[in-house]
RNA sequence: GGGCGCUUAGCUCAGUUGGCUAGAGCAUCUCGUUUACACCGAGAGGGUCGGGGGUUCGAAUCCCUCAGCGCCCACCA
């Protein structure tokens, strides 16, 4: 490329998309084409699946920037690098999604059946799941399409049921029941998160079961009383003690029942009475102290949110809030009402209806988190339950969590988790793989109505011709009912429809016969398909998507030709991507699913295969907006990443992610920020721009000339050699932001600011600019890759970028530069005996004492540079105003002199420059002391200003000396301190002393 | 109620195992088009490191305590 064709400024609107398909042709986001020394190390990362039909949003650009970053870093240190993309089926937000949509057609998932509703759930994701994909290109992310998984396909739906079956025959998968949060109005589950609460005033009862009974209890929900089976008090209360334990039956006018009183710890003195009246059928915690106390759980409460026949004949059919009413009357008839109170309450609504949340027992899967068991083959598995491993692993440091107080949350939840409840009542997701045998007879038992009459409405003389109408009508594949997979409820509503359709039966029967959903009883078989093609019936509910994410790590490196095995043990031994890449390097998540997803690859992971699913967990912090909101799209707060892709190119997007964060805290992001990187990353264009506009075109490879570098050449490349050093460092312990941060301090100050400048007066450097341009290049291109690969092809070299050798930063013979720098160090620390052990401790302080040396040299250069531009500011020097300059170096004289022509020429102004050894102090002139250097710009006369100035100086100098001295004669400080910062320590004195005996002398020829 | 975190310049944040006169960017002010860049350069002002106590030769950093803010979990009979 010529020079003229280098636009000013950095368009990433016109390069990444370009640059993208260039790295994405290549092919080396598959490190099958990597070209890896032998021994390559492996460095891996699953892909946290965005959601299949989501939109990018800054949560999805936080963690594809984070993980490209790691993946593009080992990737150019040879690495077997592998990141593997997917997407996910997020089963309740698409099914919502969908569900929606169909809505506005006028329907409901009903009105189509399973069958019809999933192939339009399908039909969506495909035509959606582009978006995400394509958006996640333009964060840059380097990841390996060809390897791309979604948690849908053949291949993880096969590894989801052999996990599930094996957990069922290992007995740590159990059918049980539990309460479920239900939506009497939409019929269905929900999950704890879809459950809204809502603040109201109700009114708290005080009353007694009966005259007999000794103690009065206070609720708000007096109905539920017809299904209590104990009274709650608790432990400490003094008032209740004598009665714990005992039984006594009461009756609420729909029979006699037996309540116990138990303790619990659970149970609020404070609140109402202290005592509780338990009803374990209607309530999370009740229920759990029923299990505790293994109390009887009584429902009383249907799934259409009326009263059942356990609430009794007065009661049976009543919605609840008319059963309230009743209850209330009878008490009020009977005396047993002590008081009403009213108090603040939180009602927990459905999400979508509003409608009051009915807790309701139903069977449900679980997961045995604190069952031990021991499993052939497996490490961890050796009498240990699940809990208990995914505790260890991290205890001891197989999996480290980044950062590290995250593992106390870990721990603190993983010990009070409870039995994973692993069924969802969902249509769209994993079903699960269990059968049901349901021979007709048993499904008639179910749908609560008898064989005879069932028998009797279709006109059938026995069984054996019901079987066969079954069968013909219902288990018939080329039916348009089809058998499994349906739904036993919505099964039944279809046998009632043929019924209907046959005139024999009508409205009021199917009122009177309707079912209850968790009466189903039947034969369960766990696996794949069933044992016989007919007469079974699969569950028909799905399973959480956790479930399937939890295998996420290892069922993606499965081999996809999953059909090719027979066994499970077999897939595994035979898929070489999962004994490459597994366990995983990284995880990086954001830390609000540590528990749902990073809690459950570890439990699945080394319960399936006796590994840990990856070595360490970086947790990245969400990211707010400016004044520290979450973003939502109620809050209109939200910043699309990609309108700031468009707008300021996806490096500067990155940059705004990654400095500026740490782990595990959260992020602030606004515009403003994303901005001020895109200037840097178009500062790192020009400085390119500005060194291939000036490159000589011949010898573009030639060596440097390390014999011949001058005092700036041989700083800026000691400094990047340690920038190189710190930014590794940073990277190998995902400080990311640290690193970042100096590579943009080097580029832009060091470099740009300075030595660029100074190339300007020193000149034939092309070398040396190419040298530095590469390694900065290579340092930042992590971080900014689509720039520093446009720019890296227009310098004119040939292979990619992408995987050029990190290693190569440390390229070129930089030890050379280190010459001299004992002379430098023994002027520093010579001056006083220091015993040999000192010289020992320094020794293992060599980094530090480097540092010093280059301080030593070009630092006083720049700072004389800086005071003399700032003595022009203050005494308002016209720019145009060329000044005559003396300075007094002591022994730095041919020091000083050799670098004239930089002290001359970097903005200072200076036309004439007079360095000696020493002098006499100049009248009219401005003063300045760098070190031990005196410098004196002539022709500058203010000598008020520059009165005040000399003066606040020594007062500054004054206390600053003052506090060290007064360090110095401690002592202790002596005695205690390392020698390393008390030979510092001492070097400050001595310097400030120096320094404010030379104002003084000056200030005192001012005042003459 | 249990747990975790944060509080450093007007704003956003750095500050590794305690050790430079506590740093950067943005904003503000002053000046400026010089062989890349005004998405720029030079310079300046601005902080009792939330308060109090302790440990230490030495604390923004470690411990205790108080205050404010935020998050997570549980509960709301």
């Amino acid at each position: 490329m010529t020079k003229k064709e280098i636009p000013k400024a950095y368009h990433p609107q016109e390069v990444e998309d370009a640059v993208y398909k260039k790295w994405e042709e290549s092919g080396k986001f598959n490190p099958d084409n990597l070209e890896l020394p032998e021994n390559a190390e492996r460095f891996s990362i699953s892909m946290p699946p965005p959601n299949a039909t989501g939109v990018l949003h800054l949560g999805h650009a936080s963690f594809l920037t984070h993980q490209d970053l790691m993946i593009r870093y080992n990737r150019m240190k040879q690495k077997n690098t592998l990141w593997l993309p997917g997407t996910d089926h997020a089963s309740i937000a698409t099914q919502t999604k969908v569900e929606k949509i169909i809505a506005k057609e006028g329907k409901t998932k009903y009105d189509l059946g399973r069958k019809k509703f999933l192939e339009r759930v399908n039909e969506y994701v495909e035509n959606s799941q582009n978006t995400i994909k394509n958006q996640t290109r333009r964060m840059g992310s380097s990841c390996n399409w060809s390897r791309e998984r979604y948690t849908l396909d053949s291949g993880l739906s096969r590894a989801v049921k052999e996990v599930f079956a094996k957990m069922y025959n290992d007995e740590l998968i159990y059918r049980g029941d539990r309460i479920v949060n239900w939506c009497p109005r939409c019929e269905s589950t929900l999950a704890d998160d879809e459950v809204e609460h809502k603040d109201q005033k109700a009114k708290l009862y005080y009353f007694k079961y009966d005259k007999n009974f000794p103690i009065t209890i206070a609720t708000t929900r007096p109905e539920t009383k017809l299904g209590d089976t104990a009274v709650a008090v608790n432990p400490k209360d003094e008032r209740y003690q004598k009665y714990i334990g005992k039984v006594y039956e009461i009756n609420l006018g729909n029979g006699k029942h037996k309540i116990k009183i138990i303790s619990d710890r659970e149970v609020e003195m404070n609140f109402g009475t202290g005592a509780l009246g338990v009803t374990p059928a209607h309530s999370m915690t009740d229920w759990e102290m029923a299990e505790k106390n293994d109390l009887e759980k009584i429902k009383i409460i249907g799934e259409d949110g009326k009263m059942n026949n356990n609430a009794g004949k007065d009661y049976e059919g009543l919605t609840v809030l008319e059963a309230r009413e009743k209850i209330v009357e009878y008490f009020e008839k009977n005396n047993l009402i002590e008081k009403v109170e009213e108090v603040d309450q939180s009602l927990s609504i459905c999400y979508r209806c509003d409608t009051p949340i009915e807790p309701l027992p139903s069977k449900q899967w679980f997961v045995a988190v604190d069952k031990k068991i021991t499993i052939k083959g497996n490490k961890y598995f050796q009498n240990k339950s699940l809990k208990e491993v995914a505790l260890g692993v991290v205890k001891n440091k197989e999996i480290k969590i980044i950062p590290e107080r995250f593992e106390k949350t870990y721990f603190n939840w993983m010990e009070n988790l409870h039995d994973w409840c692993i069924s969802r009542q969902l249509w769209f997701g994993h079903q699960i793989p269990a059968w049901f045998k349901t021979k007709v007879g048993s499904e008639m038992e179910a749908v609560h109505f008898s064989e005879d009459v069932l028998l009797k409405k279709l006109g059938l003389k026995d069984r054996a011709e019901f079987d066969n109408f079954s069968n013909n009508i219902l288990f018939n594949e080329d039916s348009d009912i089809s058998w499994a997979g349906e739904d036993p409820v919505e099964l039944y509503q279809k046998y009632i429809i043929i019924l209907k359709d046959k005139g024999l039966i009508d409205n009021s029967w199917i009122e009177e016969n309707r079912i209850e959903r968790q009466t189903i009883k039947s034969e369960c078989f766990v696996g794949e398909n069933p044992p016989e093609k007919i007469g079974w019936i699969q569950d028909p509910d799905t399973l959480d998507t956790w479930f399937s994410s939890g295998l996420w790590t290892f069922s993606t490196l499965l081999n996809q030709d999953h059909e090719k095995y027979k066994t499970f043990e077999d897939w595994v031994e035979n898929s070489p991507d999962l004994k490459k890449f597994h366990p995983t390097s990284v995880m990086e998540t954001g830390y609000d699913i540590l528990f749902f997803w990073v809690a459950r690859m570890i439990l699945m992971t080394t319960y399936t295969l006796g590994e840990v699913p990856f070595e360490n967990v970086y947790l990245h912090g969400m990211v707010r907006d400016k004044q520290g909101k979450k973003m939502s799209k109620s809050l209109g707060n939200g910043i699309d990443p990609i309108e700031m892709i468009e707008k300021y190119g996806t490096d500067a997007l990155r940059l705004s992610i990654i400095i500026g964060s740490s782990p595990g805290n959260d992020i602030k992001m606004y515009e403003e920020k994303i901005e001020g990187y895109r200037n840097f990353v178009n500062k790192l264009w020009n400085v390119s721009r500005y060194i291939t506009m000036n490159q000589e075109s011949r010898n573009k490879n030639q060596e440097i000339d390390y014999d011949n570098l001058t005092l700036a050449d041989k700083w800026i490349l000691e400094n990047l050699n340690n920038l190189i050093k710190e930014a590794t460092d940073d990277l190998d312990n995902y400080r990311f932001s640290q690193a970042g941060e100096k590579i943009k301090e080097f580029t832009w100050n060091d470099f740009a600011d300075w030595y660029l400048e100074i190339s300007k007066i020193e000149k034939d450097k092309d070398e040396i600019l190419i040298y530095i341009l590469k390694r900065l290049l290579i340092l930042a291109h992590p971080f900014v890759p689509f720039v520093t690969e446009e720019i890296w092809k227009n310098i004119g070299t040939e292979n990619l970028l992408i995987t050029e050798k990190w290693s190569s930063c440390r390229d070129g013979d930089l030890s050379r530069l280190s010459r001299g720098k004992d002379a430098i160090n023994r002027r520093l620390y010579d001056t006083n005996a220091i015993n040999q052990d000192a010289r020992d401790a320094m020794n293992l302080d060599r980094d530090a004492m480097n540092r010093v040396s280059t301080e030593n040299d070009f630092e006083i250069i720049q700072d004389i540079v800086k005071s003399i531009r700032n003595a022009r500011a203050e005494y308002k020097i016209e720019p145009s105003q060329k000044i005559e300059a003396v300075i007094y170096a002591g022994n730095k004289k041919e020091f000083i002199k050799s670098q004239a022509h930089l002290i001359k020429n970097l903005r200072t102004g200076i036309d004439k420059l007079e360095i000696k050894e020493k002098g006499e102090k100049i009248k009219d002139a401005v003063y300045v002391v760098v070190n031990d250097i005196e410098i004196y710009l002539i022709g500058i006369i203010d000598k008020e200003k520059e009165r005040k100035n000399l003066e606040k100086e020594i007062a500054d100098l004054e206390k600053y000396t003052t506090g060290i001295r007064a360090k110095l004669s401690n002592d202790d400080f002596i005695a205690n301190a390392p020698i390393t910062i008390v030979e510092k320590e001492r070097k400050k004195f001595m310097e400030g002393e120096e320094k404010a005996e030379k104002l003084e002398e000056k200030l005192k020829s001012l005042l003459n």
